[in-house]
DNA sequence: TTCGATTGTTCTATTATTTGGAACCTAATT
DNA sequence: AATTAGGTTCCAAATAATAGAACAATCGAA
């Protein structure tokens, strides 16, 4: 092997699928529709090669294509996402324990779970607000700027953060934004005090505390957390709730080894 | 070529995708987690080859396997999916138009298109209980027996509703669920009326009315209803309701004509 | 209109991936 | 220890994907 500079892109190898996979990625996170050309452009790959693939994702419902030639993501990755999040056991059982929280705090609460570098939120439980917010679930938030992220982060192995620092490329998003440095200092810390804040590291105005959820095996790793505005949850505010978020957390644990354990 | 029988199974050529892809919709349509065995049953494949497309899934995120080899699907599908839906036009363009019909109605809400045989449901506005992303939002429901779908039938050339009804495999979800004969039947009614009601047909207890959206192309068919518990809505309570669904539908319609019609 | 450039589609020999089948593990069961 | 079921690895043969060019269709400007 010649691992030439310290992190090697680290390609998957996954044949066919993964260079399809690319370009649904490609697609499915641009800002747009998206031409032909434009995909041309972004994936490097011959135009006849490029058209086949395509023509299959749209054929199996994964893109769509509008009259005027542009490409999107297709409507069928809502049904297999429904059925998904639906059966989502890590979900299911954490679910009243959530809901619970919510009632406590009045405030928003959140369930993610670590995947690669970024948190996935799986649910959401929201106060009374009539606003309408549920583009949340299912999004993939960068995990050194939100309190599930670092929560998750302060129960792996430090080796294990380091490596996956290495990989992270941090965005300023407020001023409050973390480098690696700062955040590795942070881990050490969240990781003796059992719970992990956002100060406004990702979005000025919203502050939330977080506490995390592990599995023995660290298969599954995540984290529940409590945001709302800074003007309303103050540093102090929130550290009210840390010990009923890391009791939650404990509550759901113990409920996954119930729920989830080797059968019989 | 053979065209044996009358309709031919009519099998997609997308090569590896395809293959992978129904792999993907046996793991997904499963009750729950699925072993290699199961898996090896329902899928007419090698073992060798059966493993490889599974690991293959398994890397790239659309599936997860946990401690105990059992295949589930995976959280990536679920970032996917929020992208798509987040982005989705029709449903952006329909978004304050549901919500004007929840306000005058104060019942659930839906938006939903026609895909192949399905309705999959965009959007969702309940009463006050703000929503559960996933709950019906994303869910491919049978044409037959939901108001929408009925409503979306019933634009469509009769040509191809006879095509798309020959496809369909009729299950008897309650005694008031549809045959092809009397759906047939319905559909000319409501491509007079207008609009569609499911009189229990999906669920007992459950009624609705519904009214059609398509683009003129039809290359987007779907439609709008109001669903509620029968002991409240009354097949006259639901009557009433006719005229402003169908104008709802106009409305959103006309915005669509804005904001999809050809750029410039 | 005509020319030229841009964008999208189809075709085919070459190349790479997938396939099928068997052999090989591993953990549980008798 | 032997047997079975469940899962994984291997490799020659079959198949599908690729690259590149040729072909259409569309668009803009002269």
């Amino acid at each position: 092997m010649s691992a030439a500079k310290g992190s090697a892109p680290e390609r998957r190898d996954t044949g066919t699928l993964g260079k399809l996979m690319v370009l649904l990625d490609l697609v499915t996170h641009a800002d747009g529709p998206m031409r032909f050309t434009d995909i041309l452009a972004a994936a490097d790959q011959p135009r006849g090669t490029l058209h086949r693939q395509l023509s299959h994702l749209v054929e199996e419902g994964l893109l769509e294509i509008d009259a005027e030639g542009r490409y999107s993501p297709g409507l069928r990755l809502l049904d297999l996402a429904s059925r998904s999040w639906a059966r989502n056991e890590f979900r299911l059982v954490a679910e009243p324990h959530l809901k619970a929280l919510q009632d406590l705090t009045g405030e928003t609460v959140h369930l993610g779970v670590l995947r690669g570098t970024s948190i996935i939120y799986l649910d959401k439980f929201e106060g009374q607000q009539p606003v309408r917010m549920y583009s949340q679930i299912g999004n993939a938030s960068p995990v050194y700027c939100t309190g599930v992220g670092k929560a998750a982060l302060s129960i792996l192995p430090r080796e294990r953060v380091r490596a996956l620092v290495a990989d992270l490329s941090f965005h300023r998003f407020t001023a409050n934004t973390h480098t690696a440095e700062s955040l590795l200092a942070e881990i050490e810390q969240i990781r003796e005090q059992g719970h992990a804040f956002d100060r406004e590291e990702h979005e000025i105005g919203i502050r939330c505390i977080a506490a995390p959820i592990w599995s023995e095996t660290l298969s599954l790793v995540g984290g529940v957390s409590v945001t709302g505005p800074a003007y309303r949850l103050t540093m102090e505010k929130l550290s009210e709730w840390a010990a009923p978020i890391q009791q939650s957390a404990e509550r759901i644990m113990e409920a996954m080894r119930i729920g989830l354990g080797p059968r019989r």
